[in-house]
DNA sequence: TCCTATATTGGACTATGTCCAAGTCAAGAC
DNA sequence: GTCTTGACTTGGACATAGTCCAATATAGGA
């Protein structure tokens, strides 16, 4: 049983068919599946797996901090397994590819407080834009 | 007329009344409407003003760079007029205020290269989330 | 004033997400 | 192993944000 799967049954959750294959999807490097895909990858396994019982987990899984929302372009939201681990995203302005980095400063340290109008900032997001290799590839061939 | 009405017209726009009114009320500071705020405020002034056209207006002036597209919930996108400054933003938690902020260090420079995947890698948002001093005082009250 | 390419409009349609009443089932009790 | 029950799942209705289109209107040049 996964570490996730461990975490959940110990907060008192039903360890149900829906919840492993939910867990199962979610199970790996780099993930930032919408909830969409997050259904349609937990279809292949148990095909008769509802949307709603998609989203409840999710929000479920949001709520206890197992996993992270992310919203980058006005589309549909993503959802991050890498909770435990504090860290940025890099995406392709081409083809959306989300990976996951670490910086070396903290953004914080860069908001004076002549531009905090009396907030009490907590966090900050930091967000990276580029062209994946792939990406620049094809660029390269199709525009000379 | 303002500045973007000029630019607008020099760029061949047709100077309509919708295309006045969205340019009117996005005119100010820290100004970060969705698409149905302009619509509402622009109906005051042009009730027959369509959604349509709100939404044609400012997926042009966004393609034009004479606005922003800002995501950060996953609520609706708002539209910053503040395009000619770079920025970033300031976000209460509480009840979604968003104010501009310049930072003082490029976010850029906090990505190693062992962090950037091979991808080109040419901008960053920075987000702040913290509680403005209104919704401060009013925790404090509710809360204790 | 007239013409016409451009812009606007209402409404149908799509995408994403929420909610609910009815049925199902995981897991503890025995 | 069987029973019991409250938590879980489900399909579908509903909500919100946004896109698209054919018909109509109009800005601005001739
Ligand atoms: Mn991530
Ligand atoms: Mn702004
Ligand atoms: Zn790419
Ligand atoms: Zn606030």
């Amino acid at each position: 049983m996964s570490d996730l799967l461990q975490r959940l049954r110990d907060r008192g959750w039903r360890l149900t068919a829906q919840r492993r294959v939910i867990a199962e999807v979610l199970d790996g490097e780099h993930v930032h599946f919408t909830a969409d895909e997050v259904h349609a990858l937990a279809a292949e396994r148990l095909p008769e797996i509802s949307r709603a019982s998609v989203y409840n987990t999710l929000g479920e899984l949001v709520a206890l901090g197992e996993v992270l929302e992310v919203t980058t372009d006005g589309r549909a939201k993503r959802y991050d397994p890498n909770a435990h681990h504090p860290h940025q995203h890099l995406i392709c302005s081409g083809c959306g590819t989300m990976r996951d980095v670490r910086i070396t400063a903290d953004p914080l340290a860069a908001l004076p407080a002549g531009e905090r109008f009396g907030f009490a900032v907590s966090e900050a997001h930091v967000t990276y834009y580029g062209r994946c290799p792939d990406c620049a590839a094809a660029t390269a061939v199709a525009g000379g």
